[in-house]
DNA sequence: ACAAAAGTGTTCTGACTACACCCATGG
DNA sequence: CCATGGGTGTAGTCAGAACACTTTTGT
């Protein structure tokens, strides 16, 4: 008797969907100074994927991708942003693929479904990890962190999908101060700083980036944070929506 | 009796494309010192569009955007940049379309097919206009350079991917000289300023802009154009492709 | 000679870099 | 009072902006 997986729970009915097309999310946090990428497991399986999902046949795209992000991992209400549609029509291995649906007991129907070619329209976005507990659902056993440095070998052409968004925040960073998502409300320069040399690979100048955040305006000071260590604490800073949202109309970049 | 439209010329069977998706071609040129666009109407009607079509089930999606590209327009062997997926669900305007399929004698499959919801991948491409002729296919009766400008309504959400290509241009333009498509093999320095300003839309320094370019190191300088005109005759200048190329990779802009 | 446009030079400003210096804190 | 790290100042450099000056060429 083969196991079950309940493909059916979050998929009322695969006619409801538009066929050969799916959404995947690239959703990056960051903690202990470096990058991470939440990502799901398929239930049974060491085959680690990012979470995707397919589009409702009367739902726009980009709620779609929303709405795949909330099923899948317990994420809502963050900021997606599209960033690429793959479409290799080998980008799918079906090896392995048909490995993974073989264990299980899954109808025809849903087997044929699968095997589809697929054309993936990929999502972004960033979170700080500490606000949420990542949900798995029933497709999966288990849904974390796993570093972004040292990632293993994912499903189908995901590596390259979350290679062109570690791309992207690099180019990004640059015109909008990204830690918004990324770090808690309150934080400290140096770990401003941090996040920035972590997106940007290479070493910042201390005193430069302070300067030149400040200038920006967008930061809001706070009182110090009490550190117990040996040393001046540190002032709290946290982004000021409103002044943030003026710096990016205005399309000026910094650090460049 | 209602007319004839060949749909099938190009669709060999509506059965080897794959369903829900399209894509479409936003293809710049530069001419009188203004940007174009190249847009087929479709036969008998008012209607301007991109140049659009369907991706075979077993089509790579960047090959089938310039198969595509190739069979609307006879544009050949261009560096398509995918651009965004388009994905609302009410981005086709079924009115419109109904009123130019009722027009046709066109069958019950074709009808069914061309009213489905179609999500639709935007590529883009830039061309001298004065290297090709553009041929119209069986389901346009024309194929012109529209200027961006002063664009005419287009069918669905044709003019939203328009202005989204104009928006990438403008900043692509800061980091690669994007004349190296648009132009002509030899060109004066003012033509190049001019596309420029054009796409920028402001303008430049003209002393300051010639050095700016020079200190590159991405052009080779010609003989001197003779122009009949009463002032100093300029230089023809063209891009040296493998400078060039070093200057893309080192990724550095130009024009902040 | 003059007009028009090409080509080049000069100055000023402002941003970024590198590094130094002082301040606060706890051991 | 010193080690550690936060916060700020300064000098040098470089790139861009504004604009002036010179050169070429046809009328």
């Amino acid at each position: 008797m083969k196991a079950k997986l309940n493909f059916e729970h979050f998929r009322p009915d695969l006619e409801d969907y538009l066929p050969s097309l799916s959404v995947d999310c690239v959703v990056f946090g960051y903690k202990n100074e470096a990058l991470y990428v939440l990502l799901p497991r398929w239930t049974g399986s060491q085959y680690w994927s990012l979470p995707g999902g397919f589009i409702y046949k009367d739902e726009d795209l980009d709620n779609a991708a929303a709405r795949i992000l909330k099923d899948r991992t317990g994420l809502d209400n963050l900021f997606l942003k599209q960033l690429h549609t793959f479409g290799r029509t080998q980008r799918r291995n079906v090896k392995e693929l048909s490995k993974y649906l073989d264990y299980f007991d899954i109808n025809t129907t849903t087997q044929k479904w699968s095997r589809q070619r697929f054309i993936s329209v990929a999502y972004l976005a960033m979170v700080n990890p500490d606000t949420f507990v990542p949900i798995s659902d029933s497709l999966s056993d288990a849904c974390e962190w796993l570093p972004l440095s040292e990632l293993p070998q994912l499903v189908f052409d995901h590596n390259e999908i979350i290679a062109k968004a570690k791309e992207y925040i690099k180019i990004q960073i640059k015109y909008e101060p990204i830690g918004i998502s990324l770090l808690p409300d309150k934080f400290t320069m140096k770990s401003l700083q941090k996040l920035y040399e972590v997106v940007l690979e290479r070493k910042l100048d201390r005193g430069n980036f302070q300067k030149k955040v400040l200038k920006l305006g967008v930061l809001n000071k706070h009182e110090k944070l009490i550190t117990g260590g040996a040393y001046r604490s540190p002032y709290l800073y946290s982004f000021n929506k409103e002044k943030y949202q003026e710096f990016l109309k205005s399309g000026i970049g910094f650090l460049h």
